[in-house]
DNA sequence: TTGACACTGATAATCGTTTTCACTTTCTTT
DNA sequence: AAAGAAAGTGAAAACGATTATCAGTGTCAA
């Protein structure tokens, strides 16, 4: 998480911005999320400590951190974009409980390469896919009848 | 087309509700679309001939339509909605070109498959999927360099 | 230490979509 | 055909997520 936090403050300087309180702080907050987070999650949980950081910043700062190749920004069709580690993970797809809201990485090469095929064969030449799975996690459709899990969706 | 409006009426009636020369503007210019089209685009294309109709009406329609099992509502991450046909056409996924916004369908039952075993080994129960595939079409990727070709992009 | 210039936060603006509300239309019942 | 209940309409306002504006503040290189 040091590590990230350096490769930030590194980014930061190459492209002649500054390494500010509040960038740090957000920075900081999102490198000890675990699982996928909103603009409003994250600006919660730096609030918490720092009551006087605006949420604009941090959706500044999110930006800064796409743009430094250390976040990732999803669509889950929503209406709001989910933000998650980039760090060295490979490409990976979702799997979302539609229960809970819990979402699950998975990674399929047979997957991707049928979607090659396919794209080939209809002239096109593919540069990224997006592959969202609805259904229900093992605790909800376990426990189906007993109403919905407690989870913050997303909530961070 | 003409059963299409047929079905929708009596949707329509057995949900109580009623058959309005607006409802039937707006369904007649929406199964007479081709391919995806924004809310605001059958707006235009309604609003050509009856300027007197709002675009609240439109979305009120649309979602009326989709009620009716006659449209589908897609969400293509770009923040707005894309309306297609529902009708008999079974579940297909789609390519977008990332150059004209061209929208090309496709099913592969492969791919299906795959997916139904990936998610049945993390433990989920599938509900539904969206696989979105961004790429280059055959035209654009043939005339690389000649600029966007003049595609309205969702506009109807 | 200083000064240029990037940054911050409050507020306003955007964009697609939905709600509100006063008025109009449909449709069922006579 | 008339009437009335209930649903529908359109304009305008509200919404929620995100972005822009702008005056005041902070950072950091010299």
């Amino acid at each position: 998480m040091q590590d990230k936090l350096l490769q930030f403050k590194q980014y930061l300087n190459r492209a002649g911005l500054k390494a500010t309180r509040q960038r740090e702080l957000i920075a900081r907050a999102f490198f000890a999320t675990t699982t996928h987070v909103s603009a409003e999650g994250l600006y919660r949980r730096v609030r918490g400590r720092h009551p006087r950081i605006g949420l604009v910043t941090v959706y500044r700062t999110l930006k800064l951190l796409k743009d430094a190749g250390l976040a990732h920004e999803r669509q889950f069709g929503d209406g709001r974009a989910l933000f998650e580690h980039a760090s060295s993970e490979r490409h990976h797809d979702h799997i979302i409980c539609t229960e809970c809201g819990k979402i699950t990485e998975f990674a399929s090469i047979e997957i991707e390469a049928l979607q090659e095929q396919v794209v080939r064969r209809l002239g096109f030449q593919i540069q990224h896919h997006k592959l969202e799975l609805y259904g229900l996690c093992r605790d909800c459709s376990a426990g189906a009848g007993r109403g919905p899990e407690v989870h913050a969706i997303g909530a961070g």
